[in-house]
DNA sequence: GACATGTATTTGTCAGACAAATAATATCGG
DNA sequence: CCGATATTATTTGTCTGACAAATACATGTC
């Protein structure tokens, strides 16, 4: 640190960013580089005021960007502060998921493309599941299913169930990177699944392909996994479409359509 | 709005989350469900505080929550304010990789299993690729290879021009989704691909293989790209081990790597 | 020793102010 | 009338100082 601070003479490059962004990459790189740990407590808000020569303010907007990145974590009080936040899988999942949702509902993303997508990636992901499933993997799965097959559940729970149980096979395959990516192209297609279930009011077709998911992966079938993924794609798809026409039925003319 | 104010005789919900937050996820909701359209501009700060009956300080901290997702872009001056941002591509895929980088570097994330992830995923995107790509698709991924064999570049351009080339494959699969999800996994790996060049200076097996994974491409033999893929990540995942190991005896990390 | 109470620390929120950027408008010279 | 320049108004960015709320820790009372 230098002594003198009231006249930095070294040209302050002509930074156009807002200062609390700049101390909000400052402060996220210093937590990626290790040299604030993770679970660590970090400097109080005045602290970092005097350090960085700005008001509280300003650093509170830094720290509530990091925040919203779930990179730190608040807390009141003698033993609180701002603290460094190790995201477990489920936040991250769940800032990914947002994402994809958004992407989603700004329709920047077509229907096709997710399945499609869908199709390749989860495609892959099942060939692992197949090949390093645990037991305890096969049994989420299952118990996923149950729930799905409990009679007169609302739409909702239903759906949630849905999401659970793609999630107990994306997890089947035993791999952090790929949960964390397939998380993601699960959370696209709930909305489509919403759709398809508040029209088409048929759960049957949808729980036996996830039988025969559960139990391709129970025998550790790649070629039955692949081939009912692609059953249960193929019957959203064309589902989708009919609710998507009953849809412009009772609804006014697609105006917003995008 | 109410005319009386003064007494709320509704029980406020005891929400715990400190009320900046609420507004951030209040705001974040509108901004999904349309309610506020992008483009659209919405109310200044202080109307907004007005609104909510609190502070600016406080709907700062909102919005710089919802910046921080990119949720919002802001302007000063007379037409300017806080805008909704439909956020491209680039900058969605920019804030997922963030993601994936936070993930490797707080070590949440074992190496193998982004090989692993890879191999699956990437394996699966090419197969996509030589059914979709297009000759331009197939021109960029010529060019970043281009690029990649000058002599006498930094291993830093080096790199770049290593993720050009992957994402310029991922692009040739021509899915949106595919290119948001398949982005994160390239960027995950880029750590390694670093640490791989400045360890085992040697680039020559690199580009053998990035030749081979061009050629397959422009005669769409899927075996082939799959073959080269994995004899790609092999490789990497051979030299990182070598790598670690140097790393390991001269135990001074080159600081700033990143 | 257990329990209630106070106290200090730290974040959360507020209020009002000024600085900086910038679009719209007014002003002035031609 | 036109064009360049100065002014102004609006809106975000930042600062300052204050108080409220939560809460760990110490203190005191029984």
């Amino acid at each position: 640190m230098p002594l003198t601070e009231s006249k930095p003479v070294q040209e302050e490059p002509i930074i156009k960013s807002s200062i609390s962004k700049q101390i909000a990459d400052q402060l996220r790189n210093s937590i990626i580089n290790g040299r604030f740990k993770t679970g660590e407590r970090l400097p109080t808000e005045d602290e970092l005021a005097n350090r960085y020569g700005v008001s509280r303010a300003t650093i509170r907007e830094a720290l509530k960007r990091l925040a919203a990145q779930n990179l730190v974590r608040s807390r009141r009080g003698p033993a609180g502060g701002n603290f460094v936040n190790q995201p477990t899988h489920e936040e991250l999942a769940e800032s990914l998921s947002g994402a994809a949702t958004l992407l989603v509902s700004l329709g920047s993303m077509d229907i096709e493309e997710i399945v499609d997508a869908r199709r390749v990636l989860q495609g892959g992901c099942l060939k692992l599941a197949a090949q390093h499933a645990k037991p305890e993997h096969v049994q989420k799965v299952q118990a996923a299913l149950v729930r799905q097959k409990q009679a007169g559940i609302s739409d909702e729970a239903f759906c949630h169930a849905d999401v659970a149980f793609h999630r107990a096979l994306v997890d089947a395959a035993d791999n952090s990177m790929i949960r964390f990516v397939m998380y993601t192209t699960i959370e696209a297609l709930v909305p489509i699944t919403n759709m398809v279930l508040s029209y088409v009011k048929d759960r049957h077709e949808i729980i036996a392909i996830h039988e025969r998911l559960l139990s391709a992966l129970e025998q550790k079938r790649e070629d039955e996994l692949e081939i009912a993924l692609n059953q249960l794609l193929d019957y959203l798809m064309e589902s989708f479409r009919l609710a998507q026409i009953q849809h412009a039925k009772h609804q006014k003319p697609p105006s917003g359509s995008n």
